[in-house]
DNA sequence: TTGTATGCGTTATCAA
DNA sequence: TTGATAACGCATACAA
């Protein structure tokens, strides 16, 4: 079943047929209403490929997520879907594996969907200074900051991943707590590491403390797997130690059950502060204490923030909030001073 | 950059340099070397619409997902991803809400890609009985047993969730526990509660006691929210109350929280078994007794039963093994006789 | 308001 | 081994 086959069936031509399945408006009610009955009778439904080919550009928007079982990343995804529901730009989402190259694959999908927009959901700045160049429609990047790429059309949203890693630690030194190591990535591949790495630093710095690379920062991927083992070897290989700062919240929750195999109770023995604000952190035993991105507000501001670039405005670099959630995975080990 | 551009560039005409593109024997080899360095040179792509257009099935493989932030899915479908790259099927997965119907989804984008086979990960007998008529490439349905439907092009694997249902709560039963509730799905939406449900009922009526609908089974969505709020609602309505078997893992996971929040500890005061077999149940405190479904064995034996099937071997209905996990969640309460 | 004709980039058929 | 040419299904500029 093609439109020529409902040229045939309606009598009216091919042009026509076309003009009513696209809403244009020079159309005879009654060519309109008995195209469309045909088209409801033979459940007909237009080929995706043929029209892409013809059309230089659709109103659908792309969204690539980098990380197929990343919590945080499904969740905007749902959120933005419901979002530009309300709208006339149909969602294409693909799904790319963690170590995946997002900007050549969004190039690809550039070339055979045609978006109007795309949307990063993650991503790494090396990629995009090597490939970005390729992609010519409004682009936003989500929790990485891609301001100092210069991209004309490339805007991001992000939260201030160093200060939210700052602002854990230092409430790990408020707490009392000053023999602290911490699970994170390694900076030369991910941004965001080297970002929250950074925030690490700083908050030591400013207590008039030195983080030491060396004997306190553990590196592997951001999985409940390493939380566990590195949590394992930390403690093969250290004696003192009060706290843990994870930068993700399945760290943290994989470096907890590795202290309570080990008999190491958390909080009593043990404090431990994760990052992300993860749906579980709220349900796991105790409460996990993190810096909480805001899924929603990251996903209403890129929405809106791609929405206009497409309607011409200038690409821009925004910062939304992190929260610090206290809950019951870190305790205060000195009395507070009053 | 088109083949067109490739042909003016090399001297060759397009049929040669679709010739080259496509491997295809009866090419010089001066024609192969000169284009392909052509190709690299201009980081030529092929325009997929086009492809599309012209032939009438790709060796691609669709994978229509149900649920976005399905854990377990995810997990299937990175273990597919890795099996089908080692074959010349490029896999197109689709994810879908899990309350939209997978069967017209999977139509349209056979329709649109022209896959030569499709593998839902989840779905709904009932929206399979309505559409699959309109999917004529050989498809396999994962996690639901689709026997009953009797589809030629379709098969299915799964584990057996009444029996599986029927394992956690008779363990709870061989554990002494008497006073059971059940935090499930709607009988009349999913197949899987369903299934599950009778596991429930034919493992009290083997041990001579009866499941009661009305006091026993609390209904919501396989979500750690309906967890919490059920078992939150469940320990507002009953008293006596020693164990909870929970549909699913998340759930399990919200009514553990919700008991803690309520000064109950698990397994001490109440046990609580859970279903699926998630990562996060081996790392949660306590370390979730559940029935797990292998993700790998599920993901093989769906592979290769696509594969078979593509390649015209006959539609198959397979089960395979659950295990049940006794870890920490759930306790004896009696004296083993002995 | 409607019909006709052209081309989107590719593959495939046929001759050369 | 190569080149010319006809589709694939659709949108659209132009003619009627």
């Amino acid at each position: 079943m093609t439109i020529k086959d409902l040229a045939k069936l309606s009598g009216y031509s091919l042009g026509t047929v076309s003009r009513v399945l696209n809403n244009q408006p020079n159309v005879s009610e009654q060519a309109r209403k008995t195209i469309l009955a045909l088209v409801e009778a033979h459940g007909f439904e237009r080929n995706a490929s043929a029209q892409l080919l013809k059309q230089q550009r659709t109103k659908s928007v792309l969204i690539v997520v980098k990380g197929t079982s990343n919590e945080m990343f499904a969740a905007m995804v749902e959120k933005l879907q419901s979002l530009f529901a309300d709208t006339d730009h149909p969602v294409i989402a693909d799904f790319i594996d963690e170590d995946d190259n997002e900007v050549r694959r969004a190039a690809q999908l550039c070339r055979e969907r045609k978006p109007s927009g795309v949307l990063f959901l993650g991503g790494n700045n090396e990629n995009f200074r090597g490939d970005f160049g390729r992609i010519d429609v409004p682009s936003v990047v989500v929790t990485n900051d891609a301001h100092e790429l210069g991209f004309l059309n490339l805007s991001s949203v992000s939260t201030d991943d160093c200060k939210g890693a700052a602002c854990a630690v230092e409430h790990l030194l408020a707490c009392g707590h000053r023999d602290i190591i911490v699970l994170g990535g390694d900076r030369a591949i991910s941004d965001t590491s080297a970002k929250r790495y950074e925030g690490c630093v700083e908050a030591f710095r400013k207590n008039g403390l030195t983080f030491d690379d060396e004997t306190m920062y553990y590196t592997g991927r951001y999985s409940y797997e390493f939380g566990y083992n590195g949590m394992k070897q930390v403690l093969c290989e250290r004696k003192k130690l009060t706290a843990v700062f994870a930068m993700a919240d399945v760290i943290a929750i994989g470096a907890i059950r590795a202290l309570f195999d080990e008999g190491l109770r958390v909080p009593e023995d043990i404090s431990v502060a994760g990052y992300d604000g993860l749906r579980i952190g709220g349900y796991f035993v105790p409460k996990l204490t993190t810096i909480a991105q805001s899924v929603d507000l990251l996903a209403e501001r890129s929405f809106d923030l791609l929405l206009s670039c497409m309607q011409g405005a200038q690409a821009q670099h925004l910062t939304v909030p992190f929260r610090l959630l206290t809950r019951q995975s870190v305790r205060q080990i000195t009395e507070i001073e009053g």
